[in-house]
DNA sequence: CGATGAAATGAACGATCGTTCATTCATATT
DNA sequence: AATATGAATGAACGATCGTTCATTTCATCG
């Protein structure tokens, strides 16, 4: 979607005028409006809020997007295709175990909403600030990723390594478990990210019936 | 807080004028609010849109509260309150077994959220619309409510009839998978209520390390 | 160097925002 | 019936909203 190309080593096009400029102050303007909509809510900044924190006016910020309307979308559907792709890239192939596929899924889940908390708190919340068209569409990427963690819980259930009740229930129960971690993470609180993450997979272990460790197991003691 | 009293049967109080009209219109005011802020968010929602729901002119709400924020405020404060008591009226008394407290603590949650999904939504949500003195005070009140499963999980823990991690970790991460139903739960769907209730208790169970059921045990078949 | 065209500007637009206020309406008490 | 009082009204306020547009700035290419 969009232009977004040539950033450095930068030859081939623009015919006239300014080249990469134009693209960095774009660049400028998605991490402004992605901090600031997570913040306080898209309907809550304004675009001179916007322009102001990337130190040009309002205006100027139609020469890259038609509306603000846009800079929500184009936020929304940047990083959900960003995160499934990483997902992809993240997830053990699909004849892994089930076991070792979850696992891998909730630690990329926690460890992605740690460095990008503010594009998948807006992802999840602003949902309701789209117009309907563009709803449909971020809607569909993100049942896209949920059907990930479906999938895998479902294989999970049929061949029996998870004792679980209904994979499309639990997926959502998971996924809300899961980006929980961005309300209340704090960095200089008392736990590092490397813990937290396992605690969360250890969780998600867990909930689906899973011993303490991967696979199946049982009483084991502490 | 506020007035709240006489609805029915009154005589005592009211001077003169009127007497539970005005009271009607501010619960009026408060639902409408209500839905309207959880649909699209504190700040998408003006006065008149307040007002043409309740079928008044936006400058009859003063008459009942001194503004806009004070009606979240007030929605967040009165939900909070009604949500702590009812759990304290729900919950096994403290020498439960934590199992069955947990149990219960779920399946509360999960109930009350099918219900109040609208102000449970808001009160997660909206602490951003807040100013800083009445965030403050909400948000003791939120902490109030998670200190209660925090209690659970480390009595549980110290009993040895959980195997968890970090008891607040854990709780924070109980909640945000419980109250996720609301995010997706459908009067339609596929699965009532009983269904999704039992589908979320047991989760939560595993999630501390129990078996199928309530207590312990381990090897248990299916 | 002058031409070119994207990027940024400042002013303005109509609309809508939260809130105020003098006034009117409606009701319960005396 | 007269009165007192809370509730609702309609108009208006200053501010701010998203957006438009004619103009100016400025780095690049021929």
């Amino acid at each position: 979607m969009e232009a977004f190309a040539d950033k450095q080593a930068g030859s081939a096009s623009a015919s006239a005028g300014t080249t990469a400029r134009g693209e960095a102050t774009r660049d400028a303007i998605r991490r402004a409006a992605e901090a600031l909509f997570a913040a306080h809510g898209f309907s809550a900044v304004s675009m001179r809020d916007i322009a102001a924190r990337v130190g040009v006016r309002a205006s100027a910020l139609y020469n890259h997007f038609p509306a603000k309307q846009d800079i929500l979308a184009d936020l929304m559907e940047t990083h959900l295709l960003r995160l499934t792709a990483a997902l992809d890239a993240a997830l053990p192939q699909a004849d892994a175990p089930p076991a070792e596929r979850l696992a891998a899924f909730a630690r990329f889940h926690v460890r992605y909403h740690f460095d990008e908390a503010d594009a998948v708190f807006l992802s999840y919340m602003e949902l309701r600030s789209l117009e309907p068209g563009n709803r449909a569409r971020i809607n569909a990427l993100r049942g896209a990723y949920e059907a990930r963690l479906r999938g895998i819980l479902r294989e999970g259930q049929r061949s029996g390594a998870f004792r679980i009740e209904d994979p499309a229930v639990e997926a959502m129960a998971l996924i809300a478990m899961l980006t929980g971690v961005t309300t209340w993470y704090d960095p200089a609180g008392r736990l590092s990210r490397a813990a937290i993450e396992n605690i969360y997979v250890a969780m998600a272990a867990r909930s689906v019936g899973l011993g303490q460790e991967g696979e199946a197991s049982c009483s084991s003691g502490a």
